[in-house]
DNA sequence: GTCAATTCACATGAAAGAGACCACGGTCTAGTG
DNA sequence: CTAGACCGTGGTCTCTTTCATGTGAATTGACGA
Protein backbone atom coordinates (compact mmCIF):
# COMPACT_ATOMS: atom_id res chain seq x y z
CA UNK A 1 0.00 0.00 0.00
CA UNK A 2 1.17 3.32 -1.08
CA UNK A 3 2.12 6.00 1.60
CA UNK A 4 -0.94 8.26 0.36
CA UNK A 5 -3.05 5.29 0.57
CA UNK A 6 -2.76 4.54 3.82
CA UNK A 7 -3.29 7.89 4.78
CA UNK A 8 -6.66 7.79 3.46
CA UNK A 9 -7.80 4.69 4.72
CA UNK A 10 -6.91 5.86 7.92
CA UNK A 11 -8.71 8.92 7.49
CA UNK A 12 -11.41 7.32 6.24
CA UNK A 13 -11.95 5.10 9.15
CA UNK A 14 -11.79 7.74 11.24
CA UNK A 15 -14.39 10.06 9.63
CA UNK A 16 -16.98 6.82 9.14
CA UNK A 17 -19.22 6.57 11.96
CA UNK A 18 -18.30 3.17 13.42
CA UNK A 19 -20.94 0.58 13.49
CA UNK A 20 -20.77 -0.28 17.09
CA UNK A 21 -21.15 1.91 19.67
CA UNK A 22 -21.12 -0.43 22.54
CA UNK A 23 -19.57 -3.66 21.76
CA UNK A 24 -19.56 -5.11 25.24
CA UNK A 25 -22.61 -5.87 24.55
CA UNK A 26 -22.17 -8.40 22.49
CA UNK A 27 -19.91 -10.66 24.43
CA UNK A 28 -20.81 -13.65 26.00
CA UNK A 29 -20.04 -12.66 29.19
CA UNK A 30 -22.27 -9.65 29.24
CA UNK A 31 -25.08 -9.36 31.80
CA UNK A 32 -28.05 -7.41 30.37
CA UNK A 33 -30.09 -5.25 32.64
CA UNK A 34 -32.82 -7.38 31.12
CA UNK A 35 -33.91 -10.69 29.96
CA UNK A 36 -36.34 -11.13 28.58
CA UNK A 37 -38.38 -14.15 27.94
CA UNK A 38 -37.47 -15.24 31.59
CA UNK A 39 -39.55 -13.48 34.18
CA UNK A 40 -40.89 -16.93 34.72
CA UNK A 41 -37.56 -18.59 35.57
CA UNK A 42 -35.66 -15.76 37.37
CA UNK A 43 -38.85 -15.33 39.71
CA UNK A 44 -38.71 -18.91 40.40
CA UNK A 45 -35.02 -18.84 41.35
CA UNK A 46 -35.51 -16.06 43.43
CA UNK A 47 -38.17 -17.56 45.21
CA UNK A 48 -36.25 -20.32 46.02
CA UNK A 49 -33.06 -18.82 46.84
CA UNK A 50 -34.56 -15.70 48.96
CA UNK A 51 -34.58 -17.54 52.27
CA UNK A 52 -31.00 -17.05 52.48
CA UNK A 53 -31.30 -13.63 53.39
CA UNK A 54 -33.05 -15.06 56.54
CA UNK A 55 -29.87 -17.08 56.71
CA UNK A 56 -32.05 -20.04 56.11
CA UNK A 57 -30.66 -22.43 53.85
CA UNK A 58 -32.43 -22.91 50.23
CA UNK A 59 -33.09 -25.51 49.03
CA UNK A 60 -30.54 -27.20 46.32
CA UNK A 61 -31.46 -26.53 42.81
CA UNK A 62 -31.20 -28.31 39.54
CA UNK A 63 -31.22 -26.51 36.60
CA UNK A 64 -31.74 -27.95 33.25
CA UNK A 65 -31.57 -26.60 29.74
CA UNK A 66 -29.52 -26.62 25.84
CA UNK A 67 -27.04 -23.95 25.92
CA UNK A 68 -28.04 -20.45 24.95
CA UNK A 69 -31.33 -20.54 26.59
CA UNK A 70 -30.16 -18.33 29.47
CA UNK A 71 -28.90 -20.68 32.69
CA UNK A 72 -26.00 -18.62 33.13
CA UNK A 73 -27.43 -15.20 32.54
CA UNK A 74 -30.46 -16.08 35.09
CA UNK A 75 -28.42 -17.54 37.79
CA UNK A 76 -25.73 -14.62 37.67
CA UNK A 77 -28.33 -11.82 37.61
CA UNK A 78 -29.69 -13.50 40.65
CA UNK A 79 -27.04 -13.99 42.54
CA UNK A 80 -25.58 -10.62 41.72
CA UNK A 81 -28.75 -8.83 43.24
CA UNK A 82 -28.99 -11.35 45.80
CA UNK A 83 -24.91 -10.31 46.91
CA UNK A 84 -25.66 -6.76 46.41
CA UNK A 85 -28.99 -6.87 49.31
CA UNK A 86 -26.84 -8.80 51.57
CA UNK A 87 -23.52 -6.77 51.58
CA UNK A 88 -26.28 -3.74 52.11
CA UNK A 89 -27.45 -5.71 55.34
CA UNK A 90 -24.43 -6.89 56.07
CA UNK A 91 -25.03 -10.88 55.73
CA UNK A 92 -22.54 -13.53 56.00
CA UNK A 93 -23.87 -14.78 52.78
CA UNK A 94 -21.16 -16.25 49.88
CA UNK A 95 -22.22 -17.31 46.10
CA UNK A 96 -19.37 -18.88 44.41
CA UNK A 97 -19.63 -19.81 40.64
CA UNK A 98 -18.19 -22.56 38.59
CA UNK A 99 -17.76 -23.52 35.41
CA UNK A 100 -16.85 -27.13 35.71
CA UNK A 101 -16.28 -27.64 31.86
CA UNK A 102 -13.12 -24.88 32.35
CA UNK A 103 -9.88 -27.20 31.64
CA UNK A 104 -7.50 -27.02 34.35
CA UNK A 105 -10.09 -25.10 36.72
CA UNK A 106 -12.70 -27.33 38.08
CA UNK A 107 -12.41 -30.42 36.14
CA UNK A 108 -11.43 -32.88 38.63
CA UNK A 109 -12.58 -33.37 42.45
CA UNK A 110 -9.47 -31.65 43.81
CA UNK A 111 -9.35 -28.87 41.35
CA UNK A 112 -12.84 -28.55 42.06
CA UNK A 113 -12.16 -27.94 46.33
CA UNK A 114 -9.26 -26.01 45.35
CA UNK A 115 -10.99 -23.14 43.38
CA UNK A 116 -13.75 -23.09 45.57
CA UNK A 117 -11.52 -22.47 48.76
CA UNK A 118 -9.55 -19.90 46.45
CA UNK A 119 -13.01 -18.23 45.81
CA UNK A 120 -13.33 -18.39 49.09
CA UNK A 121 -10.06 -15.92 49.31
CA UNK A 122 -7.56 -18.91 50.73
CA UNK A 123 -4.94 -19.64 48.46
CA UNK A 124 -4.63 -23.53 47.38
CA UNK A 125 -1.37 -25.10 45.64
CA UNK A 126 -2.82 -26.26 42.44
CA UNK A 127 -1.09 -29.95 43.24
CA UNK A 128 0.76 -31.43 45.51
CA UNK A 129 -1.72 -32.03 48.22
CA UNK A 130 -4.17 -35.03 49.36
CA UNK A 131 -7.27 -34.76 47.91
CA UNK A 132 -8.59 -34.92 51.79
CA UNK A 133 -6.00 -32.04 52.99
CA UNK A 134 -7.77 -29.96 50.59
CA UNK A 135 -11.37 -31.05 51.75
CA UNK A 136 -9.83 -30.26 55.44
CA UNK A 137 -8.47 -26.43 54.32
CA UNK A 138 -12.11 -25.92 52.50
CA UNK A 139 -13.85 -26.95 55.23
CA UNK A 140 -11.77 -25.34 57.59
CA UNK A 141 -11.70 -21.88 56.10
CA UNK A 142 -15.72 -22.00 55.48
CA UNK A 143 -16.58 -23.15 59.17
CA UNK A 144 -14.34 -20.86 61.16
CA UNK A 145 -17.37 -18.60 61.28
CA UNK A 146 -21.32 -18.91 60.28
CA UNK A 147 -22.15 -18.21 56.89
CA UNK A 148 -24.39 -19.45 54.42
CA UNK A 149 -22.75 -20.58 51.39
CA UNK A 150 -24.16 -20.96 47.75
CA UNK A 151 -22.44 -23.14 45.54
CA UNK A 152 -22.75 -22.45 41.62
CA UNK A 153 -22.19 -25.65 39.60
CA UNK A 154 -22.15 -24.68 36.24
CA UNK A 155 -22.20 -27.89 33.28
CA UNK A 156 -22.42 -29.95 36.51
CA UNK A 157 -23.01 -32.91 33.61
CA UNK A 158 -19.62 -32.36 32.51
CA UNK A 159 -17.87 -33.00 35.76
CA UNK A 160 -19.50 -36.02 36.99
CA UNK A 161 -18.82 -37.43 33.35
CA UNK A 162 -15.53 -37.11 33.91
CA UNK A 163 -14.92 -38.06 37.59
CA UNK A 164 -17.95 -39.92 39.19
CA UNK A 165 -21.36 -38.65 41.11
CA UNK A 166 -19.13 -39.53 44.29
CA UNK A 167 -17.99 -36.20 44.55
CA UNK A 168 -21.74 -34.52 44.73
CA UNK A 169 -22.57 -37.04 47.10
CA UNK A 170 -19.08 -35.77 49.10
CA UNK A 171 -20.96 -32.24 48.69
CA UNK A 172 -24.17 -32.77 49.80
CA UNK A 173 -23.44 -34.48 52.70
CA UNK A 174 -21.20 -31.66 54.02
CA UNK A 175 -23.58 -30.09 55.72
CA UNK A 176 -23.57 -32.60 58.20
CA UNK A 177 -19.84 -31.94 59.27
CA UNK A 178 -20.14 -28.49 59.31
CA UNK A 179 -20.84 -27.18 62.57
CA UNK A 180 -21.65 -23.35 61.69
CA UNK A 181 -22.14 -22.97 57.75
CA UNK A 182 -24.49 -24.50 55.50
CA UNK A 183 -24.08 -25.28 51.82
CA UNK A 184 -26.97 -25.02 49.13
CA UNK A 185 -25.96 -26.29 45.98
CA UNK A 186 -27.53 -25.24 42.07
CA UNK A 187 -26.41 -27.66 39.95
CA UNK A 188 -26.89 -26.67 35.74
CA UNK A 189 -26.75 -28.88 33.61
CA UNK A 190 -26.96 -28.51 29.40
CA UNK A 191 -28.23 -32.42 29.44
CA UNK A 192 -31.86 -33.37 29.98
CA UNK A 193 -31.29 -36.85 31.02
CA UNK A 194 -28.50 -36.17 33.73
CA UNK A 195 -30.20 -37.26 36.77
CA UNK A 196 -31.45 -40.49 35.26
CA UNK A 197 -27.82 -41.31 35.73
CA UNK A 198 -26.80 -40.45 39.14
CA UNK A 199 -26.58 -41.88 42.71
CA UNK A 200 -30.35 -42.38 43.86
CA UNK A 201 -29.41 -40.58 46.95
CA UNK A 202 -27.61 -37.82 45.21
CA UNK A 203 -30.80 -37.21 42.90
CA UNK A 204 -33.00 -37.09 45.86
CA UNK A 205 -30.95 -34.65 47.87
CA UNK A 206 -29.76 -32.34 44.88
CA UNK A 207 -32.78 -32.29 43.33
CA UNK A 208 -35.18 -30.98 45.81
CA UNK A 209 -35.98 -28.03 43.56
CA UNK A 210 -36.06 -27.94 39.64
CA UNK A 211 -36.43 -25.71 36.68
CA UNK A 212 -36.09 -26.25 33.17
CA UNK A 213 -35.11 -23.67 30.92
CA UNK A 214 -37.07 -23.85 27.27
CA UNK A 215 -35.44 -23.17 24.30
CA UNK A 216 -36.08 -20.03 22.80
CA UNK A 217 -38.38 -19.67 19.90
CA UNK A 218 -37.37 -17.55 17.15
CA UNK A 219 -39.83 -14.62 17.86
CA UNK A 220 -38.21 -14.43 21.27
CA UNK A 221 -34.85 -14.16 19.61
CA UNK A 222 -35.61 -11.54 17.40
CA UNK A 223 -36.70 -9.64 20.60
CA UNK A 224 -33.26 -10.80 22.59
CA UNK A 225 -31.45 -9.58 19.63
CA UNK A 226 -33.36 -6.42 19.23
CA UNK A 227 -32.45 -5.53 22.74
CA UNK A 228 -29.06 -6.23 22.44
CA UNK A 229 -28.59 -4.13 19.26
CA UNK A 230 -29.97 -0.89 20.56
CA UNK A 231 -26.85 -1.11 23.20
CA UNK A 232 -24.24 -2.49 20.89
CA UNK A 233 -25.17 -0.67 17.44
CA UNK A 234 -25.19 2.54 16.38
CA UNK A 235 -29.16 3.37 15.22
CA UNK A 236 -30.01 1.64 11.47
CA UNK A 237 -26.45 -0.08 12.01
CA UNK A 238 -28.40 -2.42 9.47
CA UNK A 239 -30.03 -3.48 6.68
CA UNK A 240 -34.18 -4.81 7.00
CA UNK A 241 -34.44 -8.46 7.50
CA UNK A 242 -30.68 -8.72 9.30
CA UNK A 243 -31.97 -9.89 12.89
CA UNK A 244 -34.53 -12.23 11.60
CA UNK A 245 -31.97 -14.21 9.48
CA UNK A 246 -29.93 -14.52 12.75
CA UNK A 247 -32.59 -15.33 14.69
CA UNK A 248 -33.91 -17.93 12.16
CA UNK A 249 -29.96 -19.38 12.11
CA UNK A 250 -30.48 -19.97 16.07
CA UNK A 251 -33.33 -21.22 16.16
CA UNK A 252 -32.96 -24.08 14.02
CA UNK A 253 -29.79 -24.91 16.49
CA UNK A 254 -32.24 -25.48 19.03
CA UNK A 255 -32.35 -21.72 19.50
CA UNK A 256 -29.36 -20.54 21.16
CA UNK A 257 -29.41 -17.44 21.93
CA UNK A 258 -25.19 -17.04 22.52
CA UNK A 259 -24.92 -18.29 18.79
CA UNK A 260 -27.30 -15.72 17.45
CA UNK A 261 -25.24 -12.89 19.63
CA UNK A 262 -22.06 -14.28 17.81
CA UNK A 263 -23.56 -14.38 14.77
CA UNK A 264 -24.40 -11.50 14.63
CA UNK A 265 -21.08 -9.15 16.23
CA UNK A 266 -19.22 -11.06 14.22
CA UNK A 267 -20.87 -10.13 10.97
CA UNK A 268 -20.52 -6.95 12.38
CA UNK A 269 -16.99 -7.53 12.45
CA UNK A 270 -16.57 -8.55 8.90
CA UNK A 271 -19.05 -5.69 7.86
CA UNK A 272 -16.99 -2.86 9.58
CA UNK A 273 -13.59 -4.22 7.93
CA UNK A 274 -15.18 -4.37 4.83
CA UNK A 275 -16.00 -0.45 5.19
CA UNK A 276 -19.50 -1.10 5.03
CA UNK A 277 -21.78 1.34 6.12
CA UNK A 278 -24.23 -1.32 7.05
CA UNK A 279 -24.49 -4.99 8.03
CA UNK A 280 -25.83 -6.85 5.32
CA UNK A 281 -27.83 -10.33 4.47
CA UNK A 282 -24.74 -11.66 3.25
CA UNK A 283 -22.73 -10.77 6.11
CA UNK A 284 -24.36 -12.97 8.16
CA UNK A 285 -23.33 -16.01 5.72
CA UNK A 286 -19.86 -14.98 5.98
CA UNK A 287 -19.92 -14.88 9.45
CA UNK A 288 -21.82 -18.00 10.15
CA UNK A 289 -18.77 -19.36 8.04
CA UNK A 290 -16.16 -17.93 9.69
CA UNK A 291 -16.99 -18.74 13.14
CA UNK A 292 -17.50 -22.19 11.69
CA UNK A 293 -13.92 -22.22 10.04
CA UNK A 294 -12.33 -20.66 13.24
CA UNK A 295 -13.81 -22.93 15.63
CA UNK A 296 -12.26 -25.77 13.52
CA UNK A 297 -9.11 -24.34 13.26
CA UNK A 298 -8.81 -23.52 16.73
CA UNK A 299 -9.92 -26.40 18.39
CA UNK A 300 -7.34 -28.71 15.88
CA UNK A 301 -4.46 -25.82 16.61
CA UNK A 302 -5.08 -26.52 20.57
CA UNK A 303 -4.79 -30.26 20.57
CA UNK A 304 -1.95 -31.95 21.32
CA UNK A 305 1.01 -33.72 18.53
CA UNK A 306 -0.28 -37.16 18.49
CA UNK A 307 -4.27 -35.83 17.73
CA UNK A 308 -2.62 -33.36 14.78
CA UNK A 309 -0.48 -36.53 13.09
CA UNK A 310 -3.39 -38.64 13.33
CA UNK A 311 -5.72 -36.04 11.60
CA UNK A 312 -3.03 -35.31 9.53
CA UNK A 313 -3.22 -38.68 8.81
CA UNK A 314 -6.74 -38.98 7.72
CA UNK A 315 -6.52 -35.57 5.81
CA UNK A 316 -4.45 -37.70 4.05
CA UNK A 317 -6.89 -39.82 2.72
CA UNK A 318 -8.73 -39.12 -0.47
CA UNK A 319 -12.66 -38.55 0.72
CA UNK A 320 -15.33 -40.21 -1.60
CA UNK A 321 -18.87 -40.53 -1.08
CA UNK A 322 -18.59 -44.24 -2.35
CA UNK A 323 -15.48 -45.46 -0.66
CA UNK A 324 -15.67 -44.48 3.02
CA UNK A 325 -12.03 -45.19 5.11
CA UNK A 326 -11.80 -47.26 8.32
CA UNK A 327 -9.88 -47.45 11.34
CA UNK A 328 -7.16 -49.92 9.88
CA UNK A 329 -6.31 -47.84 6.70
CA UNK A 330 -6.01 -44.74 9.18
CA UNK A 331 -3.32 -46.66 11.57
CA UNK A 332 -1.45 -48.05 8.56
CA UNK A 333 -1.30 -44.23 7.69
CA UNK A 334 -0.15 -42.66 10.73
CA UNK A 335 2.34 -45.31 11.41
CA UNK A 336 4.19 -44.42 8.51
CA UNK A 337 3.71 -40.47 9.02
CA UNK A 338 5.30 -40.85 12.91
CA UNK A 339 8.38 -42.31 11.28
CA UNK A 340 8.59 -39.39 9.41
CA UNK A 341 8.06 -37.15 11.72
CA UNK A 342 10.54 -39.03 14.38
CA UNK A 343 7.73 -39.97 17.12
CA UNK A 344 7.61 -42.88 18.43
CA UNK A 345 3.74 -44.25 17.12
CA UNK A 346 1.01 -44.98 19.43
CA UNK A 347 -0.99 -48.41 20.12
CA UNK A 348 -3.87 -48.67 17.32
CA UNK A 349 -5.98 -49.11 20.99
CA UNK A 350 -5.09 -45.41 21.87
CA UNK A 351 -5.45 -44.24 18.03
CA UNK A 352 -8.63 -45.68 18.51
CA UNK A 353 -9.86 -43.51 21.26
CA UNK A 354 -8.45 -40.47 19.65
CA UNK A 355 -10.46 -41.05 16.26
CA UNK A 356 -13.35 -41.14 18.64
CA UNK A 357 -12.54 -37.97 20.11
CA UNK A 358 -12.33 -36.08 17.12
CA UNK A 359 -15.46 -37.18 15.96
CA UNK A 360 -16.56 -35.54 19.58
CA UNK A 361 -14.64 -32.25 18.78
CA UNK A 362 -16.96 -32.30 15.38
CA UNK A 363 -14.25 -32.42 13.23
CA UNK A 364 -14.72 -35.51 11.80
CA UNK A 365 -17.61 -38.01 11.48
CA UNK A 366 -16.88 -41.96 12.78
CA UNK A 367 -19.51 -44.07 12.68
CA UNK A 368 -18.95 -47.82 14.41
CA UNK A 369 -20.36 -50.30 11.53
CA UNK A 370 -19.93 -53.85 11.04
CA UNK A 371 -18.77 -54.95 7.53
CA UNK A 372 -19.88 -58.65 8.32
CA UNK A 373 -17.03 -61.25 8.15
CA UNK A 374 -14.28 -58.14 7.66
CA UNK A 375 -14.64 -57.11 10.98
CA UNK A 376 -16.36 -53.91 12.65
CA UNK A 377 -14.41 -50.89 12.76
CA UNK A 378 -15.00 -46.96 12.16
CA UNK A 379 -16.71 -45.34 8.94
CA UNK A 380 -14.70 -42.18 9.09
CA UNK A 381 -15.98 -39.41 6.98
CA UNK A 382 -14.89 -35.20 6.93
CA UNK A 383 -17.59 -32.98 9.08
CA UNK A 384 -16.35 -29.97 8.07
CA UNK A 385 -16.52 -28.27 4.99
CA UNK A 386 -14.24 -29.40 2.26
CA UNK A 387 -13.22 -25.69 1.31
CA UNK A 388 -11.38 -25.45 5.11
CA UNK A 389 -9.60 -28.24 4.23
CA UNK A 390 -6.49 -27.09 2.59
CA UNK A 391 -6.33 -24.74 5.40
CA UNK A 392 -6.35 -27.40 7.94
CA UNK A 393 -4.10 -29.80 6.27
CA UNK A 394 -1.33 -26.47 5.87
CA UNK A 395 -2.41 -25.58 9.60
CA UNK A 396 -1.45 -29.15 10.60
CA UNK A 397 1.73 -29.34 8.16
CA UNK A 398 3.38 -25.92 9.46
CA UNK A 399 2.41 -27.59 13.21
CA UNK A 400 4.30 -30.83 13.03
CA UNK A 401 7.03 -29.48 11.21
CA UNK A 402 6.35 -31.33 7.68
C1' DG B 1 -32.92 -72.76 0.69
C1' DT B 2 -32.50 -72.27 5.80
C1' DC B 3 -30.35 -71.83 10.08
C1' DA B 4 -26.88 -71.72 13.53
C1' DA B 5 -21.98 -71.45 14.16
C1' DT B 6 -17.88 -69.15 12.91
C1' DT B 7 -14.98 -65.40 12.08
C1' DC B 8 -13.05 -60.99 11.27
C1' DA B 9 -11.26 -56.44 12.67
C1' DC B 10 -11.69 -53.81 15.33
C1' DA B 11 -14.57 -51.44 19.54
C1' DT B 12 -14.78 -50.96 24.29
C1' DG B 13 -13.38 -51.54 29.33
C1' DA B 14 -10.43 -51.85 33.20
C1' DA B 15 -6.26 -51.50 35.31
C1' DA B 16 -1.96 -50.16 35.79
C1' DG B 17 2.49 -47.59 34.41
C1' DA B 18 5.25 -43.52 33.08
C1' DG B 19 6.45 -39.04 33.61
C1' DA B 20 5.40 -34.24 34.69
C1' DC B 21 4.22 -31.27 38.23
C1' DC B 22 4.06 -29.88 43.00
C1' DA B 23 4.07 -29.46 48.47
C1' DC B 24 6.02 -30.70 52.55
C1' DG B 25 9.51 -31.90 55.92
C1' DG B 26 14.14 -32.91 56.93
C1' DT B 27 19.07 -32.16 56.13
C1' DC B 28 22.97 -29.61 54.57
C1' DT B 29 25.49 -25.36 53.62
C1' DA B 30 27.06 -20.81 53.94
C1' DG B 31 26.73 -16.43 55.81
C1' DT B 32 26.10 -13.67 60.09
C1' DG B 33 26.90 -12.07 64.78
C1' DC C 1 22.57 -19.70 64.92
C1' DT C 2 19.63 -19.17 61.07
C1' DA C 3 18.01 -18.48 56.26
C1' DG C 4 18.05 -20.56 52.16
C1' DA C 5 19.43 -24.50 48.97
C1' DC C 6 18.74 -29.14 48.18
C1' DC C 7 16.94 -33.63 48.56
C1' DG C 8 13.44 -37.58 49.18
C1' DT C 9 8.75 -38.82 49.74
C1' DG C 10 4.24 -38.81 48.62
C1' DG C 11 0.46 -36.87 46.28
C1' DT C 12 -2.39 -35.49 41.69
C1' DC C 13 -3.07 -35.59 36.74
C1' DT C 14 -2.64 -36.71 31.95
C1' DC C 15 -1.43 -39.71 28.43
C1' DT C 16 -0.41 -44.47 27.25
C1' DT C 17 0.09 -49.34 27.27
C1' DT C 18 -1.43 -53.98 28.34
C1' DC C 19 -4.64 -57.35 28.82
C1' DA C 20 -9.34 -58.87 28.31
C1' DT C 21 -13.68 -58.99 26.64
C1' DG C 22 -17.46 -57.62 23.43
C1' DT C 23 -19.84 -57.25 18.97
C1' DG C 24 -22.71 -57.36 14.42
C1' DA C 25 -23.31 -59.26 10.23
C1' DA C 26 -21.05 -61.69 6.07
C1' DT C 27 -19.62 -66.20 5.41
C1' DT C 28 -19.56 -71.02 6.04
C1' DG C 29 -21.17 -75.46 6.38
C1' DA C 30 -24.50 -78.82 8.00
C1' DC C 31 -29.00 -80.18 7.26
C1' DG C 32 -33.43 -81.06 5.37
C1' DA C 33 -36.72 -80.37 1.52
Amino acid sequence: MAEKELINYFENFLKKEPLFINKKAMQMNYTPENIPHRDDQIKNIAGILAPSLRMEKPSNLFIYGKTGTGKTVSITKVSDDLIKIAKKNNLPLKIVYLNCKLKRVADTEYRLIAQITRELGVEVPATGLPTDEVYKIFIKEIDKEKILLILILDEIDQLVKKIDDGILYNLTRLNHELKNTEISLIGISNDLTFTSELDPRVKSSLGEEELVFPPYNAVQLQSILRERVNIAFRPKAMEEGVIEKCAAYAAREHGDARRALELLRVAGEIAERGNEIHILMKHIDDAQEKIERDRVLDTISTQPKQFKLALYSIFSMTFSDDKPIFTGDIYELYKDACIKVGLKPLTQRRVSDIIAELDMLGIINAKVISKGRYGRTREIRLAIPSSTVPKVKDLLKTGLGL
